[in-house]
DNA sequence: GGAGACATGTAAGCGGTTACATGATTTA
DNA sequence: TAAATCATGTAACCGCTTACATGTCTCC
């Protein structure tokens, strides 16, 4: 449930609307917690009806501004320091590694190029908006960066792997192909 | 829907029962795509229907051993090689990490700290885990090595990227102390 | 005969996605 | 005045989790 986390998070930088909050899913925090209208503006109200926010002005067609409450900035609090973040293992990348014996190894091979290419596509894109991003001292730039560096990290991480796994292969391959020749 | 091509996976590996899978899912799969007893149970009634696997024989206990189908084999190798694996973006780790300027500087280091030591402590698990397996030559343990290493290479990157945003955070933290001391 | 493993299923609820639906305001 | 943007909401569906429910077989 960290959708509702997100939105107390964005609002203890200031009131927002649902629209507003949007765009930062969008943009910022596209690639962390990504959030769809639909759901946004439900959890909206239902952090509303939980006393976690409040609309503190109505505006032009229709726009609500939530602004977090007291006991919305406690709960954010709570789930920063006291709820331990979930570790998400769930990969159908790496599930599809356990089952690349099922292909030739030709295409088991160009699986991992692929991930490796993706890997350093992945790290040109997180270059790219990390240029773009103002070098702002404010917390949410700063913050920001950490996260951003985390991507890097883990996009290199992953081009380092797809590498190795590569060699990998050619070594059960070559492995392989020896014993073959032994029995032949 | 991965769930329905990872069991596929396992089956074509040879017959099993949900039973036998669900040990599977619980053991080797853990770390790479969990599935619940209910959730499997209920995918092989959709992939039976479906036609991508078969019961091949009943046993004690209503006990009902499928093996996958030709129809199923071509799905599973689709799978693998035409449909690209899905990018998995959210992360209420990092979520949390563009949030932590709500924290008081000591508390938003622990968090990070935290992040650490959890690093640390996966890779040991994993290292324990790795040293568990049989070092066999068979496919599901070349392929399952390979999903090891990346789990391991994950763990150290989330160390290392732990330890810098420590030292990053003292340095930002120097910096206001700095500009309070200007400024008073 | 009881415990524990084997074995399969259903139901309620939740978070998320996609699509539908409506309307006001600004700007070229 | 038409298009783009601003702005909010609902409904259907899907995958997953948790809990419930039932029954069989083996071994001590």
């Amino acid at each position: 449930m960290s959708l509702r986390h997100a939105a107390l998070g964005l609002l203890a930088h200031g009131p927002a609307s649902g629209y507003d909050l949007l765009r930062i899913f969008q943009q910022s925090l596209v690639n962390v917690w990504p959030a769809t209208q639909s759901q946004l503006y439900a959890e909206l109200g239902r952090l509303a009806d939980a006393g976690l926010v409040t609309v503190v002005a109505e505006g032009a067609r229709g726009r609500k501004e939530y602004a977090v409450t007291d006991a919305g900035r406690a709960e954010l609090r709570h789930w920063l320091t006291d709820v331990e973040p979930t570790v998400h293992r769930r990969s159908d990348m790496l599930l599809r590694v356990f089952f690349l014996d099922q292909l030739a190894p030709a295409d088991a091979e160009s699986y991992l190029r692929d991930r490796l290419a993706a890997a350093i596509d992945r790290h040109e894109d997180l270059l790219r908006i990390k240029e773009a991003i103002p070098t702002d001292a404010d917390a949410l730039a700063v913050y920001g960066r950490i996260a951003m560096e985390w991507g890097l990290r883990f996009a290199t991480m992953q081009r380092e792997w797809a590498e190795w796994a590569i060699k990998e292969l050619a070594k059960a391959q070559e492995k392989l192909t020896a014993g073959e020749a032994d029995a032949g």
